[in-house]
DNA sequence: CCATGACCGTACGGTACCGTACGGTCGAAC
DNA sequence: GTTCGACCGTACGGTACCGTACGGTCATGG
């Protein structure tokens, strides 16, 4: 959008951005330099004044990706005190970000190439490390906090590819948060998350289940 | 493997089957007619012979998927009287086989392929539903069962993915099948599926549950 | 005012693929 | 033993892209 049609002249970034966007439309394949030129309003020279080749492009559009999607989300999420309602609202907005960005998707459907796959191992790591520093917050021993987060993310990663695949056959609209809140319950051993619990009910949110063992 | 260097006269089928190997190695992109062709040791004279257009050759090749890939293991399944032990080997089956084979994954790349994303939302309506059936089993009432079997879905997907993407921290080799029963306890409801359990200890497999609600 | 360098346009060669045209082969059936 | 049809080889034109070569423009500063 706003197409810019006015700056003529371009930086590296316009280029990052633009095949960033191109990524999320149409997977690394759509990472082509004629078409995002003519998508630019400009022609290949520019490209290959910016940069040496397509990969370089790809290194650029990707490094751009790994500093500014995963550690905005938990930026935003670390100004919540509450760490369970951190851990709920990172999932809320987690989810709601892959609905609207098709990016995350596009990238880890491009888990094979060794680019990706280098910067998706490193953004995994940070996630999952931060999601069972959350459990661990929540009072859970260390190895009990890691699988627990491991299986919050791998629900996480499913659901937003079912989003993709088979969109009807998720909850959504009113039933979305309702939906949500019972599988963190489950998650976090809450027992029986997704009984019902009475009309307009999300469950309370209660942390004061501190350390077992310990 | 048995690179069919005798027989020299191809079918359909063994397009077909070629088409899926490739697909599985180098997602849909690599199911290219040239070289296939160059593979099975002849030329596109014989595709174009047996296929229309490469479209046509992707078709067949999802037919075969579709009708192979999910059903075999269900019908697999099967077998196993309890429901409860169905689900656990369910999980185990579809799990090993998408370690060995890199083809669901490849496929659930390609959501975005009009094609694939036909099969796919076919195969995935099929597998949800069976296993929130076998979650109805276990004597959850319909709603809950689709939840959770919905759940324990999104949760395979997501570790198949993260399974290529960062295999280095999911647990392996020993810890992999107590890790697997514990997600499953999690999901089924029973409390701290991943509190020690002494050595040795996989949980026992009661499915003693049946029922509330009549 | 003109020289310099950042930036872009254009034209080209190379590659990898799709699809078509058509000629060749080879086994079976009559 | 010739004919017929299933099957394959080869050659070609078309497309979409990568990367290079080089000439043109335009602002800035000396």
């Amino acid at each position: 959008m706003a197409q810019r049609q006015q700056k003529q002249r371009l930086t590296a970034q316009d280029w990052a951005d633009a095949a960033l966007t191109a990524m999320g439309e149409g997977g690394l394949a759509a990472v082509a330099v004629e078409p995002l030129a003519a998508r630019l309003g400009t022609t290949k020279g520019s490209f290959y004044w910016h940069f040496a080749n397509r990969a370089a492009l790809i290194d650029a559009a990707l490094a751009r990706w790994e500093e500014t999607g995963t550690e905005a989300v938990i930026d935003r999420i670390e100004a919540e005190p509450d760490p369970e309602r951190r851990l709920r609202t990172l999932f809320a907005v987690a989810k709601a970000e892959a609905a609207e960005d098709p990016l995350e998707l596009s990238l880890l459907a491009t888990a094979d190439h060794p680019q990706v796959a280098a910067v998706l191992r490193r953004v995994t790591e940070r996630r999952v490390a931060y999601v069972a520093g959350l459990f661990e917050q929540l009072g859970f021993p260390p190895e009990e906090a890691r699988h627990r987060g491991f299986l919050a993310y791998t629900s996480y990663l499913g659901h937003i590819q079912l989003a993709r695949a088979v969109p009807e056959a998720i909850p959504s609209g009113a039933a979305e948060g309702p939906h949500l809140d019972a599988v963190l319950d489950t998650v976090l051993g809450r027992g029986d998350g997704f009984s019902s619990r009475g009309p307009g009910g999300a469950p309370a949110a209660r942390s004061d289940r501190r350390s077992r063992r310990g």
